[in-house]
DNA sequence: TGCGCTATTGACCAACTGGTCAACCGGCGA
DNA sequence: TCGCCGGTTGACCAGTTGGTCAATAGCGCA
C-alpha cells in the first residue's frame, strides 16, 4: 500500500457497492457516474481508473452481483435425503435469495432490456446456473426412484418453471400493486406466495405424466 | 382541421407509436426525445405540444400500451364449456398476448425499476387486469362445480402464477439465453414452453386440495 | 376582411454527461 | 537521497439533453 490510509482493493469494492445501488435504482442510463462517484466519496477519476469507462463500471458490478449469488447458492446444500423436502427447500432458497437481493433482479431486468448485451460475453453467468440445476437434477432423480416424481422432467424446465414463480412477484410487484392494490412486500403474503409456489412445484413433480393430456382425451370421449 | 394535410389525431398517435417503440428499446431514461421527433418526422416541439414533458409523453405511451392488451382481451372470450379446455385458451391467450406486445413487457419492467411510479396514478392499468380475473374465477367456479377443479383456488393467485409462467419466458429471454445457450425465440421452444406451463396450471387446478402436505404428512409418519 | 385559434417549425439555451489532462502525494527500491 | 510508480485529485471540455421562445401558416368565425 502506497499512500497511508489508502486501500486499492477496499476503495475499488465502495466504488463497486455504490455503483449496484445507482445502476439497481437507476438503470444503466438512469444512473450517473458523478453520482456514483459522489455517493462513494472520491473523485469521478477514481472510478476510470479502475473501470475505464462507465460500461466497464457497470459490467463490474453484473459480474460482482454474479458472484454474491453464486457464492451463496455454494453455501446451499439440501438437507435430509426426502426428495419432497428437498425440493421444497430448493424453491424457498430460490425465493429468498431473490427477495435478500432484489438489487440482481434490478439488474437483471437492466440487461434484458439490453439484450443481455453484456452479459452474453461473461462466463461467470453460466457457472451461476450450473451448480443449481445440478442439484435439481439429483433431486428429481432421486424422487424419481422413489416413485414419488414423475421421471420424465426436465431439471432445465423445472429450473425455469420455478424461477418464474419466485422472480416476477418480486420483479414486477410494483405493476401488480398498481393494478390489484395488493401490497406484495407483507411478511403474511410473501409466506403465503411461497407456500403456493411450493405447491404448485411439487404438486407437478408428483402428478403422472401425461394425466392431465389421458383426463382431456377421456372428456372428450 | 385546420392546415391542410394536417391530422393532429394522426400526429398524436404517430408520435406514440415511435415513443413506445424508443420506450421499449432505451428504457424511460435511455429514449432521446430528438431521436423519437427524428423517427416520426416532426419538430421536437410537437411532443412538449401535445404531452408537455417527456414524462407526460411517456405516461401517454404506459396508458395506450393498457389500452392495446385491453382491448385485446376485450375480444378474447372461452369458447366452449369444459372448464379444463378454457383453462388451456386462458394460458396460450395471455402467453401469445405477450409474445406478440413485447414493448409491452418492456414498458412495465421500466415501470418497475421505478416503482411504478408512473402506473400508480393511472385508473387504466387497474382496468386490464380486471376482466381477465373474472374470467378466471367463473371458469375455476365452474371447474369446481363439475368436481374436476379443486374448490380453493384464489382466481387473483391463479393469475399471477399463469401470468409468472409467461411473462419471465419472454422478459428474461436474454439472461436466460446467456446463463443456458438457449435459443427462447424459436418456434419449437416456445410451443414446447405453452404446452409445458399449461400443463402446470391444469395440473394443479385438477390437483385434490392439501394433497401435498398430507403426502408429506404421511411420509413423515 | 381580419381576428383568433391551433398545428407546426427553426433557432436557441442552460444544465448536465461521460470522459480527459496534468499534476500531486507518498511509500519503496536502488 | 532520489526517482519511480500507482492511488488520488481539481479543473476542464466537447457533445448532448430536455426544454423554451418567437414566429409562421392556414382554417373558420365574426
Amino acid at each position: 500500500m502506497r499512500k497511508t490510509g489508502s486501500d486499492p482493493h477496499k476503495t475499488r469494492e465502495r466504488i463497486l457497492v455504490c455503483a449496484t445501488a445507482q445502476f439497481a435504482a437507476r438503470g444503466y442510463e438512469g444512473a450517473r457516474v458523478d453520482t456514483i462517484a459522489r455517493r462513494c466519496g472520491l473523485a469521478k477519476n477514481m472510478l476510470y481508473h479502475y473501470f475505464g469507462s462507465k460500461e466497464g463500471l457497470f459490467i463490474a458490478t453484473l459480474e460482482r452481483m454474479y458472484e454474491t449469488l453464486r457464492a451463496r447458492q455454494r453455501d446451499f446444500a439440501v438437507r435430509g435425503s426426502d426428495p419432497a423436502e428437498a425440493m421444497r427447500q430448493l424453491v424457498a432458497h430460490t425465493f429468498s435469495a431473490l427477495l435478500e437481493h432484489s438489487e440482481a433482479i434490478a439488474l437483471l431486468n437492466n440487461e434484458n432490456l439490453h439484450k443481455g448485451r453484456h452479459a452474453r460475453r461473461s462466463k461467470r453467468i453460466r457457472s451461476l446456473y450450473d451448480p443449481l440445476v445440478d442439484t435439481i437434477r439429483e433431486v428429481l432423480r432421486r424422487g424419481a426412484a422413489q416413485g414419488i416424481f414423475r421421471a420424465d422432467i426436465d431439471p432445465v424446465t423445472l429450473y425455469l418453471s420455478l424461477s418464474s414463480l419466485a422472480y416476477h412477484y418480486i420483479s414486477n410487484q410494483y405493476t401488480l400493486h398498481a393494478a390489484f392494490g395488493i401490497d406484495f412486500t407483507s411478511k403474511a403474503r410473501r409466506k403465503a406466495w411461497l407456500v403456493h409456489i411450493t405447491e404448485m412445484i411439487l404438486t407437478y413433480c408428483q402428478s403422472e405424466a401425461g394425466a392431465v393430456v389421458r383426463r382431456a382425451t377421456a372428456a372428450r370421449r
